[in-house]
DNA sequence: ATGACGGTGTGGCACCGA
């Protein structure tokens, strides 16, 4: 089975993208973040016919996450619970495979502006609060994967500028030692199980040719359980869709599940 | 040091993203 990753900020007006892109890859689950809507104008039926079950979690004009299954989605689980948040940035549900069943956490990760700002504050308390989530998740569930953009990039290989922009958004120390902690739960990264081509990143800026020139960053991740990293037998960044006109700025990130 | 691109909302721009 295949499992991917894809902010298409607006689904709206990327519907069109991700309808193609799951033509071209028809994965079992994929976890979409901000959708940048609200629940009601969540395009349901248009995802179903193309043979899809969702769960989503929206927001008017910001953030919004959505998990589609080819298999129907239950104990669906909005936000971190115990948590007050306002902004829809986690949807947390089960899919059934062959192998049993799959425990999917969705994250929109906090952007975070910059160290000192009050939006960095807010990014590493919900961080605190969504390791304790995954955690209690796990308990319950061996067989978890967390997918999303996590707004980290975890190590300097991940930065199209590591010394430049140290310290900065993406790459401090708190955020890298929170991304750590994820893994020190039992998770592991998929992408980093494999060979993988040097600078290769996830997300690159609209502004100053960023595709063309590939600065950019890998901060949408594929976390694995335990219990699924045997499972593992592939995982990559699908670069194809940064190319269509109108574009997201990410690029989607898959891995096989045997 | 700043802004650059793109989406949204309801606007004549400001805001947010990363």
């Amino acid at each position: 089975m295949k499992i991917a990753t894809w902010n298409i900020n607006s689904l709206s007006v990327r519907l069109p993208q991700v309808l193609a892109w799951l033509a071209a890859h028809p994965v079992d689950v994929l976890c979409l973040q901000e959708l940048k809507l609200t629940d009601d104008k969540f395009p349901f039926e248009a995802l179903h016919a193309a043979g899809y079950e969702a769960a989503c979690f929206g927001q008017k004009t910001y953030n919004g996450v959505a998990i589609l299954a080819r298999t129907p989605l239950t104990d669906v689980v909005r936000n971190i619970p115990g948590l007050d948040d306002d902004q829809a940035r986690v949807l947390t549900a089960t899919v059934q495979t062959p192998h049993g069943p799959l425990r999917v956490i969705n994250g929109y990760f906090v952007n975070g502006q910059a160290p000192g700002t009050d939006k960095f504050a807010y990014k590493l308390r919900w961080l605190q609060a969504l390791l304790g989530h995954v955690q209690a998740e796990l308990a319950a569930h061996p067989r978890l994967a967390l997918l999303g953009d996590f707004n980290v990039a975890p190590e300097d290989r991940d930065s199209y500028d590591p010394v430049g922009l140290a310290g900065t958004i993406h790459h401090t120390p708190e955020e890298r030692a929170h991304f750590q902690a994820l893994l020190d739960l039992g998770l592991t990264d998929a992408f980093r199980l494999f060979e993988q081509p040097e600078k290769s990143y996830s997300w690159w800026d609209y502004r100053m040719l960023g595709f063309q020139k590939n600065r950019g960053l890998r901060i949408d991740h594929i976390l694995v359980s335990a219990a699924l990293r045997e499972a593992v037998t592939a995982c990559s960044i699908d670069r194809a869709p940064r190319k269509n006109p109108q574009p997201s700025d990410h690029a989607p990130v898959l891995a096989t599940l045997a």
